[in-house]
RNA sequence: GCCCGGGUGGCGGAAUUGGCAGACGCGUCGGUCUCAAACACCGAUGGUGGCAACAUCGUGCGGGUUCGAUUCCCGCCCCGGGCACCA
């Protein structure tokens, strides 16, 4: 009896050979084409859970057969240190963050170690390392060098439970904390940014150049980048009577088509003007009612869309450029103080909000466009004048139509991107009272942080100079481990620390004390994994032009803006300085879905959590690898069963006892044919061929769970060709070469099973993993014969197996003559035969 | 409201270019082995009718195109996700 499949006996011992001799190890190698497959880096918070086991899995299978085809393929892995979980157990455990990281690195790296991933271990970064802050920091300088950090006060997100504030991206859509979940408040604060804003048309432009990212992604980035094209228009501010004065309001709209029909104007409640408008005047309490609610307001009341409409007139007027008309300003709390320029021109009768407005507080709406197919189009076509002040209207109209009531331009086309928005533009454009303007709902990246465990902003105040940036040969500033977080302590509580003197008048100065979102330490480790241990410059350009961009990146949905948008912006911003090559970082990106239990995410607070130790213990890693690549298709959401696991127990078992078998025959003596010719020799022959094809397909389209099911099949075949051949007669030739070949198709999947199968029972001296892909001839996956389905009418009525070779009009007659076929078509006309090569016969009678 | 996904047996899922719907696996049922169980192996398994051959229905719903539709087109329903007083 052969011996049976154990992988406890043998996964540990391939781990440490596999250490041992370094074969995952790789350097840069200008005779073979590159890959650099990529699973996003890890928060090191010690355990390894069923997401891990999936997106990792995932890019191993990847790494093993790129390798396997031939190619120089970096699969690098690291950790993403900093940030909030290590404060918040620290104080928990009363200990230190640092300590507690290190220790999970150590005990997540075994586990990963443990599930026989190939990464190159060498290349390890750990973000909370000075050798890789310092870079960080460097790169925060030059940034700035290059006047895209800016430290500015704003409205702010400020989350009570994390104690510090977070950039618009890290507040989910209902109002939280992307980490935490609390409900975040808004806090005027003094902030440092990076302008991404910068990089906003090219961030929205490039998405056309990323074919191998999902249409999702691209759709949520370019939505969250939100770019409206319109124009500014200028109001000169008035008196009573009517007269401008010097001072002008700017707003931006996408409709100046629709000019004429501003019937009032509005300001955000936090707008400067406001109190500067109503202070001492009769209109004082109403407005600063408003503006007091919007302040006490919570984010998510503010933002609710069906809120009723607060406002208040504040006693001023502005002048309409293209009719001089006098419009009352208002001040409302849905207009936003972060979006365009805080003021808003009011055209009611084409904005809803506008329309809601107009009516609660009794304001004219006076219609501009109008449907062709609207019961105003007959009586205001063509009419320049205003003769209608008030729409009959129940709603606003914001489609495109005709302009009516609007001057010069009555009967242009009205709409978004108009001839009619072109010409009032164009018209104000000429006279210096507007102009065309894209805006952008993308914010700046708000990246400081009031805590202590990330790294910190090289930046010193100083009384005489003002933000001076540290000099770069002083980084990098290192992050002081005496502070003692289970005290609340920050930067901010130690003065060893921020106190210091100006580089540049070498006065006493305080050292800023913020320290930056940990998404900026994730926003380049890929460039450092390919130099990572370079200590004179960030990366040697050498380096990351053969290895990037990332050909195949892995990760996690929840980052398709966070993550993936910063990425993207640092590599324009590096390669803006010389630093690389390319616009994008990753080519292709694969966004792993969720695994769930019981419908809900698998986490610890929940309690459905599935732990993959304990699978491992029972099945080993082996199994649990190919499980969960066999349980979906990757991009989808996957919910847990443990019940399926047996199955893939079953087969693997299955497939070792055949190999296994194969080899004892053979050791045995046992002889029989070579290149046998009968069908079921060829059949299996043929077999071979087929799954390697598809096996290969598969994986390089991420069907792990289609090319796991190809490789059961050609078990089934094979064992089916050992029940039809019996011993003696078998092709032990081709029996050979299934067994090798099984081996190798199953390497990239239960690595340590393949490693045992390959040296120990098909007895090769060298690791399997340093094999080449098995080679397949498309043409030996066919066989001689074809079965066709032949239809009557649409319904498979018989089948037909004829040479592989037979001429379409045979194979047409042999379909008609089929008993089958005769008995479905006597006594009616064949009217039409539709022959499919190698497929199906449809045969239409009537 | 706008923009993306998705809806296929009891379950996970397959069908790559319009060509035999349900591959592969789980589960279930029946059997072999066993004193027995476990393991393993063999067979059956979309619904309905039928002893069977077979017939018939069937990929969220309703239409359409086609010899032929899970796949393409039109109109809906449901589920998931993103954006949203964004001017």
């Amino acid at each position: 009896m052969p011996r049976s499949y154990d992988p406890h006996a043998i996964e540990e011992k391939w781990q440490a050979d596999w250490e041992a001799t370094g074969i995952y190890s790789v350097t840069e190698d200008v005779d073979k084409p590159k890959k650099y497959v990529l699973e996003m880096f890890p928060y090191p918070s010690g355990d390894i859970h069923m997401g891990h086991v999936r997106n990792y899995s995932i890019g191993d299978v990847v790494a093993r057969y790129f390798t396997m085809r031939g190619m120089s393929v970096l699969h690098p892995i690291g950790w993403d240190a900093f940030g909030l979980p290590a404060e918040n157990a620290a104080i928990k455990s009363n200990s230190h963050p640092g300590k507690w990281t290190y220790a999970n690195i150590e005990k997540q790296a075994a586990s990963f170690k443990r599930m026989g991933f190939s990464y190159d271990w060498d290349r390890t970064v750990k973000t909370c390392d000075p050798d890789y802050y310092r870079w960080g920091q460097w790169s925060f300088l030059k940034f700035w060098e290059r006047g895209l950090v800016e430290r500015k006060s704003s409205p702010v997100n400020w989350c009570p439970s994390c104690k510090t504030v977070l950039a618009n991206e890290q507040v989910l859509g209902d109002g939280t904390c992307w980490r935490c979940k609390s409900v975040v408040t808004k806090r005027e604060l003094e902030q440092w940014f990076l302008k991404i804003t910068d990089y906003a048309q090219e961030l929205l432009d490039d998405l056309d150049e990323l074919p191998g990212w999902p249409d999702r992604v691209k759709a949520m980035q370019a939505n969250w980048i939100g770019r409206s094209e319109g124009a500014e228009v200028d109001f000169a501010l008035c008196d009573e009577s009517g007269e401008p004065c010097d001072e002008t309001i700017t707003v931006f709209t996408t409709r100046p088509d629709t000019l004429f029909g501003c019937s009032f104007f509005l300001l955000a409640p936090e707008h400067p003007l406001v109190k500067q408008f109503v202070v001492g005047t009769q209109y004082e309490a109403a407005v600063m009612d408003v503006v007091k609610s919007a302040e006490m307001e919570s984010a998510i009341d503010r933002s609710s869309a069906d809120k009723e409409r607060a406002g208040a007139f504040t006693g001023r007027y502005v002048v309409n450029p293209v009719n001089g008309e006098k419009v009352p300003v208002w001040v409302s709390d849905y207009v936003l103080m972060e979006y365009g320029t805080g003021a808003v021109m009011a055209v009611p009768s084409g904005d809803q909000r506008d329309f809601d407005f107009a009516r609660k507080y009794d304001l004219p709406i006076p219609p501009v466009v109008v449907a062709e197919d609207d019961e105003l189009f007959g009586q205001l076509s063509g009419v320049r004048e205003r003769v209608l002040a008030d729409v009959p209207w129940d709603i606003a109209f914001a489609g495109d139509g005709v302009m009516v009531q609007s001057g010069e331009f009555t009967g242009m086309r009205g709409g978004k991107a108009s001839e009619g928005m072109k010409a009032v533009t164009e018209w104000l454009a000429e006279r210096g009272q507007g102009r065309f303007n894209i805006n952008f709902r993308l914010r700046d990246w708000l990246i400081s942080r009031q805590r202590y465990w990330g790294n910190p902003i090289p930046a010193v105040h100083c009384p005489a100079c003002g933000l001076v940036p540290v000099p770069e040969d002083q980084l990098p500033v290192m992050l002081p481990m005496d502070v003692d977080v289970t005290k609340g302590e920050t930067l901010a509580d130690h003065p060893e620390f921020y106190e210091t003197t100006c580089p540049t008048c070498g006065g006493a100065a305080r050292r800023e004390t913020d320290t930056m979102d940990t998404f900026t330490c994730s926003s380049w480790y890929y460039l450092r994994y390919c130099d990572a241990r370079n200590d004179d410059a960030i990366w040697d350009p050498t380096k990351t032009d053969y290895w990037m961009p990332v050909d195949q990146y892995i990760g996690g949905i929840e980052h398709a803006i966070l993550h993936l948008l910063y990425s993207r912006f640092f590599t324009k911003v590096y390669r803006d300085m010389g630093l690389v090559s390319f616009a994008e970082p990753f080519t292709n990106l694969l966004t792993q879905g969720m695994v769930k239990l019981d419908g809900a995410t698998m986490s610890k607070s929940r309690g459905n959590v599935v732990a993959p130790e304990e699978i491992i213990a029972k099945y080993g890693a082996d199994t649990l690898r190919a499980y969960i690549l066999f349980m979906a298709p990757p991009d989808k959401d996957l919910e847990w069963n443990n019940d399926g696991l047996d199955g893939m127990w079953r087969f693997l078992g299955r497939a070792w006892r055949y190999i296994a078998e194969v080899a004892e025959e053979a050791a045995a003596g046992v002889s029989g044919a070579a290149a046998a010719g009968d069908s079921a020799s060829k059949s299996l022959r043929s077999e071979r061929h087929r799954v390697v094809g598809k096996v290969s397909d598969d994986i390089e389209r991420f069907q792990f769970n289609t090319a796991l099911s190809a490789m059961m099949e050609l078990v089934n075949a094979a064992y089916d060709y050992r029940r039809a051949m019996p011993a003696g007669t078998r092709d032990v030739v081709l029996e050979r070469d299934v067994a090798e070949t099984l081996t190798l198709l199953l390497s990239p999947y239960v690595p340590h099973m393949a490693e045992e199968l390959w040296r120990e029972i098909l007895g090769h001296e060298t690791s399997v993993h340093l094999e080449s892909w098995p080679a397949w001839d498309p043409s030996a996956a066919v066989s001689d014969e074809i079965e066709y389905a032949v239809q009557v009418n649409g319904k498979v009525r018989a089948h037909l197996t004829v040479a592989a070779d037979a001429p379409t009009d045979d194979v047409q007659a042999a379909a008609l003559a089929l008993e089958k076929v005769v008995e479905h078509t006597t006594g009616k006309t064949v009217r039409k035969v539709v022959v499919v090569p190698g497929k199906l016969i449809s045969i239409v009678v009537g």
